[in-house]
DNA sequence: GCTCGTTTCAAACAGGTGTTTGAATCATAC
DNA sequence: GTATGATTCAAACACCTGTTTGAAACGAGC
């Protein structure tokens, strides 16, 4: 109705948003149900129509309340590395601490949800769902432009491709790590998890960096792969 | 009947496990119903329940199926090496290439199926379903043993815990990698993927090994100094 | 021919799904 | 007070889910 419409529905909907992230998280999207959803949040079941409009919608909604925020800080530490270093290449770990560092530390946060929401955000990029991925994709087409970008000037010699791959690679660790899934228990023998939040991207922040400088792999010189033990 | 009784109804059975190996590799478990997976195998809705009982059943046995035949090839690789190497500590990256080495190659399989299977079991890493993690532990468990008493004892000087996330670390690019989603669309613009099926191994092998042999962090304020894994 | 165990089939079952509806409630402005 | 728009609510909608059933078809062995 005024101009400032933001604080409508004060509860409903942000506890339908809260509800619903933390149980897509806990059992995935097609798992979990408008009536759990709604159930849990002690909302009637159409509210969630009514606010949202669909299920899906709501989907969408859960990331992009948090997507945006983190994305925009990436932006903001990318920025304020290249301001600083006026034009010359960036050192490749401050690119990585950068995109990755923010995301650990959003992982970190246990108080306001941050923690539930990396973990689902880990999940999803495994994904099915053809429109989860399709909105996945654009909402960071951007964030990912930038940080191809400065990654490929600050690795000159390194050709673009392998350099993609070993952006995408280090995702993959990362998403899985902070997913928390753990599907072969192996690490469910250290707890750690609640302790020191800051404890994961101490651990996981050398491996990508060594990932992402390992030496090239020999270019195979035609097709037929010889065995070979090295 | 008689005491060979594993070619009772040839067609259906392999059909059914092929059809839904696929259309879970591409959707997802619970976004796939029976009536997509018969009507695309072309047998009666029925027979499902018929063959394995119900749908998790036949998840599992999709598992199964090629999962026991993954893991005996790990176990007979590091067999292998640790007989030649006489008691001796294994090379860290003998190990990483049995481990990897043999799910990348099923991987790089399109033909029998090796690559929908390990584009499946990528994204399963990430699932939520309980009984689908608690199958796959259990599946994995003997592997994941042999495997980190083996990394342990040929990195001495690497605090355990440390090798054990390295561990999950490596999983996640690899699952993350090979599950191919590329929820960020990083790399689609790199074909590649069809034309020479071991050009991801070439990729992620260096990237893995390098992560695995990263320096391990400055210890935060307290604990021990830092040292060089491997 | 017949029997018997295996496999297929169409139909139904019981229950869950996301969504819609139209009336009831609430809050605010006049 | 009443009027107005936003929100909640119980009920129903149409459809999809995994599973079961009992009869039909099949394929050997005799």
């Amino acid at each position: 109705m005024s101009a400032t419409d933001q604080k409508q529905s004060p509860d409903t909907r942000e506890r339908i948003l809260d509800v619903a992230e933390l149980l897509f998280m806990q059992h995935g999207f097609e798992a979990t149900s408008m009536r759990t959803i709604t159930g849990r949040a002690g909302v009637n079941l159409a509210s969630v129509n009514y606010h949202f409009g669909s299920k899906e919608a709501l989907i969408q909604e859960v990331f992009r309340r948090r997507l945006t925020w983190l994305n925009r800080e990436r932006l903001r530490e990318l920025d304020r590395l290249e301001r600083e270093a006026k034009g010359a290449p960036l050192k490749p770990h401050l690119i990585v601490e950068a995109f990755f560092g923010v995301a650990l530390r959003m992982a970190a946060d246990t108080e306001h949800g941050g923690h539930t929401f990396m973990r689902l955000l880990g999940r999803t990029y495994t994904e099915p769902t053809e429109f989860v991925r399709n909105f996945l994709a654009e909402e960071y087409s951007a964030v990912v432009e930038r940080f191809k970008e400065a990654l490929i000037k600050a690795l000159p010699g390194v050709p673009r491709e392998e350099i993609l791959w070993r952006f995408h690679f280090m995702l993959g660790a990362m998403s899985y790590a902070i997913s928390g899934t753990d599907a072969l228990k192996l690490v469910t023998e250290c707890e750690l998890d609640e302790k020191d939040p800051g404890a994961l991207a101490r651990r996981l922040m050398p491996f990508l960096l060594g990932g992402l400088r390992a030496p090239l792999a020999e270019p195979q010189a035609k097709q037929k792969n010889a065995r070979k033990a090295a």
